[in-house]
RNA sequence: GCGGAUAUGAUCUAGUGGUUAUGAUAUCGGCUUCCCAAGCCGGUCACACGGGUUCGAAUCCCGUUAUCCGCACCA
């Protein structure tokens, strides 16, 4: 098979130190992948322009929680039961099932036995059953410690601090909140490279919205910009205000993240060309989302892959914690002016109900607190699943006016997801050139200065001591400031190029012997491969603005 | 998970049941040269792992692992 830009960048990649296979010299393991020097630093540039668009730019704040997931949570969640099929395959036709669509809730093991497990399509009887669990398990404490996963996404971790996270916020809504982290899903097979790791990276944002705004205070100022989205069906070339007006996207605010996704990755340096938005198809949905944008990027060896899903999702986890936990996770939507409502207060006895009811009369005091009195008629209650007749003489109602200052709710949320390892195949993907010179396979990776994982070579011309120092201190100035330099004084001016092109570091300083007579440097560039004249002390100052990637016209 | 193919230095690769296992690239050292992968000399680094057959296995057989292709799966 000839070698295709996927065999090619596994090759560079593991050559130049960005990607290698995990645990190689023990045979290694499919779905794990080491960044080596360059990749690391690669992942954390990413990571970093991610944080500029989406702390700096859109005002989320940063969290950080635990992989290590306790069982509750994605109980609640819904991971427990969403992730965990036991699967059936039909020798016959090829198709798998999850085995409790065939038969309910009836034990497997018996089923199998009795050959219930029958193919839905064709009957032949089914084999093979696996389940099919997508997180990691483990244990917290010795013994009987608590169950728990290695979680499946970094939201969760952002959910459950809902409570507190709004009151930072000084309860108000719009607010968004970021976590950058590791996440992990034990793939039955992965394929595809870091395409599809059992561990990877993901940044996440999660923005709580009210649902009855679903807008975003910067959405009038992306109103005109043109996006490319496809519903599965058509291609729209549309501005954002256009999506949202023809109800292709179905809010403001999905809509505004959509855009701040491909503003992001533009700027990261994604192929506009290899680059597009679709449509879940209600099929596709995950178990929590109601309306879900991928980012999609092509590959010329695995065709277009999900990078980035941007999901609305609505009030669903909130709900699900509110509901498992019982902490207030209600957002309050404030009148103008606080409404007075008359009430009709229950307030229990608790001389009767103690002696009446013991051990339950907490549990009926309190939920007695949050009711109505019935005009007319008994009282009842439902505690424990029973249902209980409260005596009259074990209560007083007062007419109340209570003044409530708003409506309470549960936010909705809207979530851009992204998988970094995908971003950053794809930016080595999309970058990846080859050219020939002199007959010479050579090749760049044209990556934007704010990502590129060496901003600057520096090169004394030769290895003349003069030359060298002068060298070395420009080197250690431009370190000073922050800036990623790689310092080579060996072999030819052009192989040190070379080198560095293939890694895609954008500038190259060379310090010749002019230098030491007009205080001069050549900055060469990586993809005209110009060189310009500039004074020693204005490098820092260049770099600088290279680096900072202003946005691309798109 | 099922079926097929593959596995030799960091990379690409030659090779045979029998001495010390090719060659190139890269890399390191030396000489030389110095603005786009120059040259010469020298050095480091490999038969995926486990078992079997055999006097002898990197080579043949089996298993494991990984990778690639197809099927299935894929918030």
């Amino acid at each position: 098979m000839p070698q295709d830009i996927y065999d090619k960048i596994s090759t560079m990649a593991k050559r130049r130190g960005f990607i290698y296979p995990s645990f190689e010299i023990y045979g290694g393991i499919a779905g794990f992948y080491d960044y080596g020097p360059l990749g690391a630093q690669l992942k954390l540039n990413i990571e970093n322009l991610w944080r500029r668009f989406f702390v700096l730019k859109d005002n989320c704040v940063e969290i950080s929680t635990p992989t290590i997931t306790l069982f509750e949570v994605l109980k609640a969640s819904g991971h427990v039961e969403e992730f965990t099929d036991l699967t059936v395959d039909c020798p016959k036709c090829k198709k798998s099932f999850k085995v409790e669509d065939i038969i309910g809730s009836t034990p497997v093991e018996e089923a199998l036995k009795e050959k219930k497990i029958k193919c839905l399509g064709c009957g032949t009887i089914l084999t093979n059953p696996h389940p099919v669990n997508l997180m990691f398990g483990t244990t917290i404490g010795i013994g009987d410690g608590r169950a728990a996963f290695l979680r499946p996404e970094t939201a969760q971790g952002i959910f459950t601090n809902f409570h507190l996270l709004y009151r930072y916020n000084r309860e108000r809504l719009p607010f968004g909140v970021v976590q950058i982290g590791k996440g992990y899903r034990n793939e039955i097979s992965p394929r595809q490279g870091t395409l599809r790791q059992r561990e990877f990276s993901m940044a996440e944002a999660e923005v709580f919205i009210d649902p009855k705004i679903k807008t975003h205070p910067k959405f009038p100022s992306i109103v005109n910009e043109p996006i490319k989205l496809f519903d599965n069906e058509t291609e729209h070339n549309v501005t954002v205000g256009e999506a949202v007006s023809r109800h292709i996207i179905n809010s403001q605010a999905l809509a505004y993240y959509v855009h701040l996704t491909s503003s992001f990755l533009l700027t990261a340096g994604v192929d506009p060309k290899k680059f597009r938005f679709r449509k879940h198809a209600s099929d596709e949905l995950a178990h929590y989302a109601t309306e879900c944008w991928d980012a999609e990027l092509y590959s010329e060896r695995f065709g277009w892959i999900e990078c980035v899903g941007i999901a609305d999702r609505s009030a669903y986890d909130l709900n699900a914690h509110l509901q498992a936990s019982g902490v207030d996770m209600y957002a309050v939507r404030k009148y103008d002016e606080p409404k007075v409502v008359k009430r009709r207060k229950i307030t229990p006895k608790m001389d009767v109900l103690g002696p009446l009811f013991k051990q339950e009369a907490g549990k009926i005091k309190a939920i007695l607190e949050t009711m109505e009195a019935p005009a007319k008629g008994s009282l009842t209650v439902t505690v424990d699943k029973k249902t209980v007749k409260i005596p009259d003489n074990a209560y007083d109602v007062t007419e109340v006016e209570e003044k409530t200052p708003g409506e309470k709710f549960i936010p909705n949320v809207i979530e851009p997801s992204f998988g970094i390892d995908r971003v950053l195949y794809f930016l080595i993907e999309h970058n990846y050139k080859e050219v020939s010179k002199k007959d010479e396979e050579y090749t760049i990776l044209s990556f934007p200065a704010c990502i590129a994982p060496i901003t600057a070579g520096v090169f004394p011309l030769t290895d003349d001591e003069k030359l060298v120092s002068v060298a070395e201190q420009i080197n250690s100035d431009l370190r000073d400031a922050y800036i990623h330099t790689y310092f080579d004084t060996t072999g030819t001016i052009g192989r040190r190029y070379a080198r560095m092109d293939e890694v895609g570091t954008p500038f190259c300083i060379t310090i010749d012997h002019d230098t030491l007579s007009d205080h001069q440097v050549t900055i060469r560039d990586r993809d005209t491969t110009e060189q310009q004249r500039v004074p020693m002390k204005a490098i820092v100052g260049i770099l600088k603005e290279k680096i900072a990637c202003s946005a691309p016209v798109h």
